[in-house]
RNA sequence: GGUCCGUUCGUCUAGGGGUUAGGACACCAGAUUUUCAUUCUGGUAACACGGGUUCGAUUCCCGUACGGACUACCA
């Protein structure tokens, strides 16, 4: 078996989807599962579309999820440049290459030519309106012209592209890892342009070669290039590589959660979630879009719910570890349908490695949102409150998002939930615990918790009925960590400077 | 329109000629927790439809419907 060797192809034509993340893992844990080599090539040949920043950007994106690239652009290799817009006369050689075997063809149409030739066809009720081998001979190229028109129209440098001479009848076959057999007949493929007018290649050429020149053997892209995969072996036949030609699996999309379609990010942005690893903002539009790294995904959760949108193990586990994932990949488990986002399961697997970490791992995450808001913490108190919090956190920054009480007073409180239940059994049980508070040295859990049970005894209350007030006073909020806890953190004093205050301002619901 | 690809709980999916069609997320209920969450237990919920093949089809075949991709000098 040869050498596996798989490419990661993105265009710098804005930031990287995360379906693009899910590509790039994919072809990733091929590579690591069988020792081979994982590249990364930008496909920048459409100068229109070119956005500045987002070569940086895939780099970070992949340097972030953990993507490791062996070869290509940032990192070099043998089969430099990995930039196709540097690779120009190489293709070049290559177009000539077919155009002297009789494979390729110059055409010299302009764009309302073919406009015309689309609407004549269409005029005359044909079911497709394509540059092919039943229309070639009525336009203006190489094989309709004078050989030495042609050269003049070159010389004087008049535009043109080159296009493959697709064969008008034969039936194209592949086979694909994910899909089987997939056949073609070549009446439906037109004579694609290879070259463009600009001297560039277009996607299909420079796929073609470069694949076979930087010595990939599997081609692991999105579904979308599916109905021009015979396209590709057509090329690689043309060009005598048939033997060197990769195997082929195209991914099912990701699709949007609700209703149908791919997944785009006007539908994510609906539905409140990010759509793209990192921050980025659209230089063009200036339109700022949060990523999953900002909000708070861990790069390891993302990877393990990308990996299970369209493949899973057949086993019951759910969490792996990238090391796991390398273990267990197989193209041959991806499936073959449409995977719809969820993002309440992104959620799920992040939660799920949050709370794989200890209470020290969790700390930085709490001083680092702090460090933001300008608090201070010792090592200490940061400890506890990750432990007390780690049991209800879905994302790092819940640690601040949801214990902001354990620095700060609660300004806003529960007013609908004080409404239906601060009433004078609250109030008498209250008075009675910070009475208790006041004569303890200081606020631990247990001294808390002795606090509790003498003030019930005092006023003949059980304190279950109260301790939802009690919690409303100190954090805010309906729910919360363990009580106790919560007062030893905060410590005696502003335990009962809270208390105090609900006290006088809360207002008893009058039965 | 044409070509290609697809279709199992709301979602991700397992399975595969005879199964109580399994798991996970989400949702709901109960238990535990003096509060909240966690945890535990349980529950609702699916083979798109119609024909074949077969003793038997959700599974194989063919249609239909629906969805998607492609149909550029974009990738």
């Amino acid at each position: 078996m040869r050498e596996v060797r798989v490419r990661f192809a993105p265009s710098p034509t804005g930031a990287l989807h995360i379906g693009g993340i899910r590509t790039a893992l994919y072809n990733f844990l091929l590579a690591r599962k069988h020792h081979g080599k994982m590249l990364l090539r930008i496909e920048d040949t459409d100068q229109n579309r070119f956005v500045p920043g987002a070569e940086e950007y895939i780099l970070e994106s992949l340097a972030w999820a953990g993507i490791e690239i062996d070869e290509g652009v940032g990192k070099g290799g043998p089969h430099a440049p990995y930039r196709q817009s540097e690779r120009k006369s190489i293709y070049e050689k290559y177009a000539q290459q077919l155009l002297a075997e009789g494979k390729a063809y110059y055409a010299f149409d302009s764009e309302e030519e073919l406009e015309a030739m689309r609407e004549r066809l269409k005029a005359n009720g044909s079911s497709d309106q394509q540059y092919s081998s039943v229309t070639r001979m009525q336009m203006r190229n190489s094989l309709t012209l004078p050989a030495n028109e042609v050269k003049q129209k070159i010389a004087a440098g008049e535009p043109f592209v080159i296009r493959l001479m697709v064969p008008a009848n034969e039936e194209i076959r592949l086979t694909d890892l994910i899909r089987g057999e997939v056949h073609v007949h070549s009446s439906q493929i037109d004579d694609k342009v290879l070259m463009k007018s600009d001297g560039m290649p277009t996607y299909h050429l420079a796929n073609v070669v470069d694949d076979y020149l930087m010595k990939i053997s599997h081609v692991i892209r999105g579904e979308e290039w599916l109905p021009s995969a015979p396209l590709h072996v057509l090329l690689y036949r043309f060009f005598g590589w048939e033997n060197e030609m990769p195997q082929f699996a195209h991914l099912p999309l990701l699709l949007k959660a609700d209703g149908n379609g791919k997944l785009s990010k006007r539908d994510a942005d609906k539905a409140g979630f990010p759509i793209f690893p990192l921050n980025w903002t659209d230089p063009k539009t200036k339109e700022f879009s949060k990523g999953f790294r900002e909000n708070g995904y861990l790069p390891e959760a993302l990877l393990n719910f990308l990996a299970f949108l369209g493949w899973n193990p057949g086993t019951e586990q759910e969490l792996f570890s990238q090391l796991d994932l390398i273990d267990a990949f197989t193209i041959e488990r991806i499936g073959k349908a449409g995977a719809k986002f969820d993002i309440h399961k992104a959620q799920w697997f992040n939660q799920q490695y949050l709370r794989a970490k200890s209470d020290e791992e969790l700390v930085p995450f709490l001083l680092k949102s702090l460090d933001h808001e300008t608090i201070t913490c010792t090592h200490e108190k940061a400890l506890k409150i990750c432990a007390a919090m780690r049991e209800r956190a879905t994302f790092p920054q819940d640690f601040w998002e949801h214990g902001k009480f354990f620095f700060v007073p609660p300004v806003d409180f529960d007013e609908q939930l004080i409404s239906k239940k601060w009433n004078d059994d609250v109030v008498k049980f209250l008075s009675a615990f910070v009475e208790e508070l006041r004569k303890t040295a200081a606020v631990d859990f247990n001294a808390a918790k002795t606090a509790v049970e003498q003030a019930s005894q005092a006023v003949n209350i059980p304190s279950g009925k109260i301790m939802q007030m009690l919690r409303v006073a100190l954090t805010g909020g309906a729910s919360g960590p363990d009580l106790m806890v919560t007062m030893e953190i905060i410590g005696k004093d502003e335990t009962i400077s809270r208390i105090s205050y609900a006290l006088q301002n809360f207002k008893v619901k009058v039965s």
